[in-house]
DNA sequence: CTGAAAGCGCTAACAC
DNA sequence: GTGTTAGCGCTTTCAG
């Protein structure tokens, strides 16, 4: 759409003041009472319960809610109200795929409800996490969703004090108290694991993001070892390396663990974004993938199609998932017994062009 | 109010308190004057401005502050205060990397100087992004980024009435009255397209996402029609596809575009993600990156290092844009002077392996 | 169905 | 330096 400078005058039929005036304020709920002839209890009324207002009043109200151009004051509503229709969520960082695509349909299923979003994100730090949850509290959040479980427990206690309604995500544990919507890392990193290893593999690499306050990452390794222990292997021959999240670190984390263990046949990543860096520097050492060596993932983001061969990854319900933490949070704000927990998500196994049988040894 | 031992499950030997009373109220300002000893008024000053109490006083404030958990209330903060300490943001979406890393050195820089980030996505609808931005203003943002200059003017001129300092990124056009901190698409764009053509391509596609109400867009395909234009060949000549951005909409256009056009040998895109379909799709379909054709993409984000070969794209400095818009904002609004126009920032090209000159026609 | 009025928790004059 | 106090704009009893 482009606009030529003449629509600027007229819009809608309303005139428009070009560029001025730092200080005309916001029309108040008094100016629309004012302008309609009420009172604001009657306003507000209207705007929030219309149907305990009488047809022609509300008429009268709407319409100069119209012509002053009315939005309601936020930070006033929320003292008033003690409710804000607001939703908070922390995440460990917005610069990541993996948690874009969950967040979104989040915060769709929110919108289709009158509900925001408000977002933070916390670095993967515990301390700044805690921050951040207690400004999203202070702002009004009427309910969170969190990632994973891994926070010092004082943090639900003041949660569920505040009466604060929580929801884990991208993880779940039914020994834990907490009400989760997310998926057992830790059964499908064991059944890929199982898989590599019914292939024929023996010495097998995990790159890992930095476990300390990290379930997901955590329970993603102990899978793995739950395989090769199932498997009859000795679970610490796992050889780790633990990086950041970034396809860089995924690389050299690959390239440090190849170094140490030149016997090593496959390389299982604890996402596919670190499995995307070690895919590529696997190449880049002039080894075939899934020839020489194999290569998987875990979440099954887009990138994963992509590269060539495509990766063999877990394939992780994000929509669904983002939806479904949506609609728990929902149902517990609207009614005040707590809604049935959630089961857990099923994940998949995809299995693509990084992994094979290894070469048999000569 | 105080848990008997029987209501905590204990888990990893840490004592839980389990989901319960909605009602134990946040401290509040009173409540901790009163815990001080002093006035409400002395404890927002401790909160404010340390530097105007006594620090005998203050010490007594800031440890019943502390004691009591203290955090003060957003919203009548705001409502007293008229400042929230809050920027707001809307942006096309949060699932894409082209705004993601951005964002992230926006609210990082922000972040350093007490302020938050509240983010709202538009989903590329311009009726939406409005909605969004006058929820963003009822929340008390203090100042406004926003993505790219195409929007109904009454919006520049309801901000503009609020008083409210608003700054456009992703792109920059000196000839627009509202202050920019971005770079200049069409020129990028250009160069790019004049370096393609001085390689010998003559048949070249363009995948762009769609141009309505999109200037960023727009203004790169502009660019390349100017670099054939200044090439003497027909501007018209350039083989457009419009898709959604996505890296399957990328593989489809691709497709799509040389199916009509068997004689395309270059096939530039709007974005790298739009590129990196195009380029799977090209091998796909059994030819040679860039023997056979030549893939280029514009913003050189993670992905386009990652392919095979590497992708040729425009770097676009996101983390420093994001920086200089945060520091924009926050010039605007702690000084009165409204802060000098930020000079466009620079793109450079990346000439990676997917650019090639053409194999010369038999 | 509608109005009057009492706050919600905090800040910012204005006194002292 | 510190206290008093009047709102900020809205919701919500409680009357009528």
């Amino acid at each position: 759409m482009i606009y030529s400078r003449s629509d600027v005058h007229v819009i809608q039929g309303i005139f428009v003041v070009p560029y001025k005036s730092p200080d005309a304020p916001l029309p108040t709920l008094a100016d629309v009472a004012e302008q309609a002839g009420v009172s604001t209890a009657t306003v507000s009324r209207c705007l929030n319960s219309p149907d305990k207002v009488g047809k022609s009043t509300r008429d009268k109200v709407m319409s100069a809610v119209h012509e002053l151009g009315y939005s309601p004051n936020f930070g006033a509503r929320a003292l008033a109200a003690k409710r804000t229709n607001t939703i908070g969520a922390v995440i460990p960082t917005m610069d990541n795929a993996i948690f874009a695509r969950g967040l979104q349909a989040f915060e769709e299923a929110l919108n289709e409800n009158g509900l925001t979003l408000l977002v933070a994100s916390s670095n993967y730090e515990p301390d700044r996490e805690e921050r951040q949850i207690r400004t999203l509290i202070a702002r009004g959040a009427d309910a969170l969703l969190l990632i994973g479980y891994d926070r010092d427990p004082g943090i639900y206690e003041f949660l569920s004090r505040q009466g604060i309604p929580t929801v884990v995500s991208w993880a779940h544990d039914p020994t834990q108290p907490q009400a989760s919507v997310g998926f057992d890392n830790r059964a499908a990193s064991r059944d890929l694991a199982a898989h590599v290893i019914s292939l024929g593999h023996r010495n097998i690499g995990y790159i890992t993001a930095n476990t300390a306050s990290n379930d997901r990452a955590r329970d993603r390794v102990r899978g793995a070892r739950d395989a090769m222990e199932q498997a009859g292997l000795d679970p610490n021959g796992l050889y780790l390396a633990q990086t950041r999240y970034s396809i860089m670190n995924g690389a050299e984390a690959c390239g440090a663990l190849l170094t140490k263990h030149p016997d090593i046949t496959a390389i299982m990543c604890g996402n596919d974004v670190l499995a995307v860096g070690a895919l590529r520097q696997a190449q880049k050492l002039g080894l075939t993938v899934p020839d020489d060596i194999s290569i998987t993932g875990f979440d099954d983001i887009e990138i994963s199609l992509i590269t060539e061969p495509a990766l063999t990854t877990v394939h992780v319900p994000h929509r669904k998932m983002g939806h479904a933490a949506a609609r728990y949070l929902i149902d517990t704000i609207l009614s005040d017994t707590p809604p049935a927990p959630v089961a857990p998500l099923t994940t998949d196994l995809c299995l693509r062009g990084t992994l094979a049988a290894p070469k048999s040894q000569i």
